[in-house]
RNA sequence: CGGGGUGUAGCGUAGUCCGGUCAUCGCGCCUGCUUUGGGAGCAGGAGGUCGCAGGUUCGAAUCCUGCCACCCCGACCA
């Protein structure tokens, strides 16, 4: 069967898919650019959630619950808002259905038609900061640090799992400031939250940057963003913290009274991350042989394959091996024993391979025998036979290892793919044949960023955080420069 | 919305040019026996109005017309 897997190299697309597929993480949905998320790829999710929750209460934030549509004239209160925005949304007109009268089935109402029509939310900014206006009147009332988990909707024209869909799982946080500086803090703090997420947890080595006003969120004032290197060589922003100074308090007039009695405006912020992070640990860490998780995010972290012929030898394994799951329960790390009788341990063995479980223990007769247990990594595909005598601490051990060695990977792969290039025939070069991130002078014009996309369909993924001033020349205009930026072509 | 392509069983496919035992093969599924330390073997079995609707013909998966759906490339995409 894994002849029929697709590889890497050949083609990164079908890789993808397959992985995704034979994973159990996902399909198609009937509804064209919306996905089904299966059980497995649900749990990986929720493992996600579980530990961002954490770390945005640890932060100080709640939760908080805003609805799914908004009135059509909330959104156009800010300009630049609506104008990112406006073409693709899902529009709802209606709130009837009725029988067709010539009977050829269920028809819209025409009778039943909104007076306002409703968007479906693709992003929560003007719903929430319409709400917030009737939360805030004084500096008293400041800070306002709400998170909210919801689905949102894009009408993308193309899409793919996980990376893109049309409807997608998220999380945005939606914070109300007093000060400009807090609110600035609170934009860089969470941006720090999402890089920590995405090294330690996803093992997921990202660069932390701003964006260019091109790239800008429609309706902030500065967007940062930590951007991730893919396989392929394609760049996948991987999460945005915006601050969105007082643009949103100005269209929905959301002032507060400071100590000073003065009416100001609200300062905010506002940040997020997607179900596309789903997409961005599969094509970082996968490989040939199928999904490849971080043991920090595994929803389950060992798999216990037992090896018997006959029922008797299968009751016999099976006491050794709730000992050994009772052991590692206990240290926290999450066991499945697979002890389903219908396949076979080679069929097993792939299939938990696919679905990327860090480490495997198969244990079968003769190891009943010597007390031992058979370990297999699956970052590495090493074995190694293990005594079962003190296996918590031995497989604990081993997970961290495995964490580290993905990350380490990863880190090494996207050092490896970042190029400084100084003329455009080698800026050209790099991106055709090399591929991942390339770090390049620019004049710090739109009309340059433009140009550039256009011939070679790189965009500046962000400005470092800390970048290096360093006096050049911009590959493209030859104007002069203060400093490197990040170009690449995205997802 | 432009340019290209594809619709045959749950999935992947052969056959379409040149109409006539053509509905093919693989995977999967079901039953039985043997198996079980890397994706099992054998035997038997179920499953398809060949995308839909017309037309041509003695006869259409195959030719013609229309429609529908999906895919790829663009356009679009914080």
């Amino acid at each position: 069967m894994s002849k029929d897997f697709s590889t890497r190299e050949e083609n990164y697309s079908q890789w993808y898919n397959d992985i995704v597929q034979k994973a159990g993480l996902a399909e198609n949905s009937a509804v064209r650019g919306c996905m089904v998320i299966k059980p497995y790829g649900y749990s990986i999710w929720e493992m996600m959630q579980k530990v961002l929750d954490k770390m945005f209460k640890d932060t100080g934030h709640s939760n908080a619950y805003f609805p799914l549509f908004i009135p059509k004239s909330f959104f156009s209160k800010e300009a630049s808002h609506v104008d990112g925005f406006a073409k693709e949304c899902a529009v709802v007109t209606h709130y009837r259905l009725k029988n067709a009268e010539d009977g050829s089935g269920i028809i819209v109402d025409e009778t039943a038609k909104l007076e306002e029509e409703l968007i479906v939310r693709p992003t929560s900014e003007t719903i929430i900061w319409h709400t917030y206006k009737g939360w805030i009147q004084s500096y008293r009332d400041l800070p306002i640090l709400v998170n909210q988990w919801a689905n949102v909707v894009r009408w993308e024209m193309r899409t793919r799992m996980f990376l893109r869909t049309a409807e997608f799982l998220w999380q945005e946080g939606h914070t109300a400031h007093a000060t400009q500086e807090e609110a600035i803090e609170e934009t860089k703090k969470m941006l720090d939250v999402y890089a920590d997420f995405a090294e330690n947890w996803l093992a997921l080595p990202v660069l932390k940057g701003v964006k260019t006003a091109n790239e800008r969120f429609a309706g902030a004032l500065d967007t940062y963003c930590i951007e991730a290197l893919m396989q392929d060589g394609k760049a996948l922003q991987a999460g945005t913290s915006h601050f969105l100074g007082q643009n949103f308090a100005k269209a929905f007039d959301v002032k507060f009274v400071s100590k000073e009695n003065k009416q100001e405006f609200v300062w905010a912020t506002s940040w997020g991350v997607s179900t596309r992070l789903m997409g961005a640990l599969i094509m970082a860490h996968s490989d040939d042989k199928g999904l490849v998780l971080p043991p920090k995010l595994a929803p389950i972290q060992v798999v216990i394959v037992p090896i018997y012929k006959g029922e008797e030898q299968l009751a016999e394994i099976s006491v050794k091996v709730q000992e050994i799951k009772k052991g590692l329960e206990a240290k926290g790390i999450s066991v499945k024993y697979d002890d389903r009788d219908t396949f076979k341990p080679g069929f097993k063995f792939a299939d938990w391979e696919f679905k990327g479980v860090p480490v495997r223990i198969a244990i079968g007769p003769r190891d009943l025998e010597n007390g031992t247990v058979e370990v297999a990594r699956r970052d590495t595909f090493e074995k190694a036979v293990y005594q079962i005598a003190d296996i918590e601490n031995k497989i604990e051990h081993l997970l961290e290892q495995i964490q580290k060695n993905i990350y380490q990977k990863a880190l090494d792969f996207r050092e490896s793919k970042i190029t400084k290039v100084d003329t455009w025939e080698e800026f050209k070069d790099v991106l055709d044949n090399k591929t991942g991130f390339v770090s390049a002078h620019w004049d710090g014009t739109s009309e340059t960023e433009e140009k550039i996309k256009e011939e070679t369909k790189a965009t500046i993924r962000c400005i470092p955080l800390n970048n290096e001033l360093e006096a050049g020349v911009c590959i493209y205009s030859g104007k002069p420069s203060t400093q490197r930026v990040i170009f690449a072509r995205a997802y």
